[in-house]
DNA sequence: TCAGTGAGGTTCGTTTTCCGAACCCGAGTG
DNA sequence: CACTCGGGTTCGGAAAACGAACCTCACTGA
């Protein structure tokens, strides 16, 4: 797995590779392991509920060779882990660790920057403890915090949520909090 | 310009090409513009003050190529303007448009997350009416307001910065308003 | 006025990555 | 004991990134 290489601010990496102290461009850190292709639908999945192979690979249309590769990097640093399927011994699942976890606000930030391309994403996030629409900063408007995922559900915006068939995307159209596995739901 | 196929939850845009209000991810929306390599790092440098093809090139040393293409679909999703220099009649001059600076609060998010990687960045940020460090939700903790990026100045965070000897990284060793044109420093 | 320089690109050949279809193998199922 | 499902691997073609060379225009200085 050849290094990406996404140049800092002031130190060059080639040179400087694994002394991470030193470092100073943490922007350029943060894209080395999540600026790839794929890799933060992945996690967004992952925040949806999503922990198997098939259905990462179902919900995105994503090459399996790709898949395979973008998981294993995101399991080598520690953003996911891979763990046997305790009910099914041929299944493996995928879950977030609280390093991937803390991605939450800036994948939030940029789906929020989102809209305004595209008008209001399909999927409202609400706080779970008072139903209200968390806003642009991932703030809840009604109770004044800032919930962290395992506080937020989705739900879709209207009743017309359509358009994919595949199981993910069928099980999103229900209310459910993220970071809870939808396996049951499959 | 091919369009770049980052499937989003519910559509697919084979079928949906230009639909944009029946889009839901806009997290797929946002990545088709701003996820491709490099992309992320030239905004960064655009809210540092980098306004110049040779200063972008020279700093993230980027194939001439790549980053003539990124400009040009960054000016064409409307994120950057491409004016000529009043000075320099063969020059031309990048900036964000407020639709670029909307990504503020991503991009900052993001650095924030790579601190839990690599340690804290080298370059603070702090708000410029107090001098205070604004915290990961980009707040200033004394103030307790949520500066944007043109009330922020970086600074280096010890004495010293040091590694690249080009010209930006030379000129952000002095505190530096974001957005702050970096031509007058140069 | 004319060589030299710097700015912003193009062009081109090589290497890397992505893609998608086919294949594979072990575990459960009927 | 055939069949399917889950999670991969392999392979060949297409696309993108890379880096070095080249090119044109505007200014500079002698």
């Amino acid at each position: 797995m050849a290094r990406v290489c996404f140049p800092n601010s002031e130190l060059d990496w080639g040179t400087m590779a694994g002394t991470y102290e030193a470092q100073n461009c943490t922007l350029a850190r943060a894209l080395e392991l999540i600026g790839e292709r794929w890799t933060l639908l992945i996690i967004r999945d992952a925040f949806y509920g999503v922990r198997r192979f098939n259905h990462f690979r179902d919900h995105l249309d994503i090459p399996r060779a790709v898949l395979v590769e973008r998981l294993a990097t995101l399991v080598d640093n520690g953003l996911f882990v891979r763990e046997q399927d305790p009910d099914h011994a041929a299944r493996h699942l995928y879950d977030l660790t609280p390093l991937g976890r803390d991605l939450w606000p800036a994948l939030h930030a940029l789906l929020s920057w989102g809209t305004r391309l595209a008008g209001p994403n399909q999927l409202r996030f609400v706080h779970v403890t008072c139903g209200t629409e968390i806003d642009d900063h991932g703030d809840c408007p009604a109770c004044h915090v800032n919930p962290p995922p395992a506080d937020i559900a989705t739900e879709p915006r209207d009743g017309k949520a359509r358009g994919r068939t595949d199981a993910v995307a069928v099980a999103l159209r229900q209310r459910h909090t993220l970071l809870q596995p939808l396996d049951a739901v499959l």
